[in-house]
DNA sequence: AGTATGACATAGC
DNA sequence: AGCTATGCCATAC
């Protein structure tokens, strides 16, 4: 049976279990989209991302942030990680080693 | 329908 | 350890 709504939907599913205060990263969502390779089409999502997907919990596996995320840049989408409690580190970068989303595994 | 673009990832140097 | 080049997939024109 198919739910599917489309590629995106997919993803955004999986968007928006990442908890508060954490974060994942594209690779990451495309691996539990069943396709490893979907990551640059994650961030497709992201920014067609309907206003209930946090959006701004997914980061590059650098921890670096998105220049699209918002007219005003990176600025707008740290902003919004900082008001959850997501830690930085100096470069500017998430520190995915404390905050990085730690899916329950996978259900078949 | 084919070409070009892009919120990434991985492998080489 | 950081930069460059290549790959992959879905969307837009």
């Amino acid at each position: 049976m198919s739910m599917d709504g489309g590629t995106f939907a997919r993803i955004w599913a999986l968007a928006r279990q990442i908890p508060r205060g954490q974060v994942a990263t594209y690779g990451q969502l495309a691996r539990l989209a069943g396709n490893p390779r979907l990551a640059r089409t994650v961030g497709y999502a992201m920014a067609a991302a309907p206003p209930d997907v946090p959006c701004h919990r997914v980061v590059n596996r650098s921890g670096g942030l998105s220049a699209a995320f918002s007219p005003a840049g990176r600025q707008s989408h740290r902003l919004l990680l900082e008001l959850e409690g997501v830690p930085f580190r100096p470069d500017g970068t998430v520190a995915l080693e404390r905050c990085l989303w730690r899916p329950p595994f996978p259900a078949p």
